[in-house]
DNA sequence: CCTGAACTGAACCATTTGGTTGACTAAAGC
DNA sequence: GCTTTAGTCAACCAAATGGTTCAGTTCAGG
């Protein structure tokens, strides 16, 4: 798995594209994370160990609880992929703007 | 599942985004798309099968040969996505490095 | 009209994913 | 020091994923 494969499917779940919004708000331990949703601590846990695998959050323990923090980096390469494809989709869809256009003179 | 979920979940195979780079150039039937890969020709069909389901594709039959084309739109909501938090982000790493910054006065 | 090309569909398989529970460890706080 | 809080780990489960093969359908061309 590429690092872009993980950050992709990392954020192809809803309950952690959640997270990464709460945590755009700035750091939260892992209690606070779980407390919205209506599953058990432990699959918020593996949510964010998915997030932290791929490199999109950061977990550093203080005391007893597990702060979490953004970490931007991989969210930027999929961005950049997907900015780089969205600039030739712009292309094809002007070559075929001009091709419609074409046609109908 | 939802759009965005589909969305990314389809962009997280590396074949697949290899598919779209392809069809970023144009038009493919299903055997050229086919041809690069190491794999049978049901297993890029099924690929392609999810990239259509999540709508990022799209299939037309002329003769006994698919034609596969990109669509945009859902690309967009993705990237969107990733645009707004990328934001929160900047203005967060902005804020962590004025803390920086008063730290070290 | 037969052959071969371009697929799809169904059945199967191994692995991953997203969730659960229950037992455990580590640290706060009274 | 005992209890509570924060969290992990391991085992388990059902469903989804990514691949295979084989059989079938549809269409193009000699």
């Amino acid at each position: 798995m590429t690092e872009l494969d993980q950050t992709f499917a990392a954020l192809s779940d809803g309950t952690r594209r959640a997270i990464i919004e709460k945590l755009a708000f700035g750091e939260a331990s892992l209690s606070d994370l779980a407390a919205p949703f209506s599953m058990s601590q432990t699959a918020v846990s593996k949510h964010v160990r998915v997030l932290s695998d791929a490199g999109l959050v950061r977990v550093k323990k203080r005391g007893r609880t597990r702060f979490c923090t953004l970490e931007a980096e991989p969210m930027k390469a999929a961005t950049d992929w997907l900015n780089t494809y969205q600039k030739f989709w712009g292309d094809t869809f002007e070559a075929l703007a001009r091709h419609i256009e074409g046609e109908r003179q």
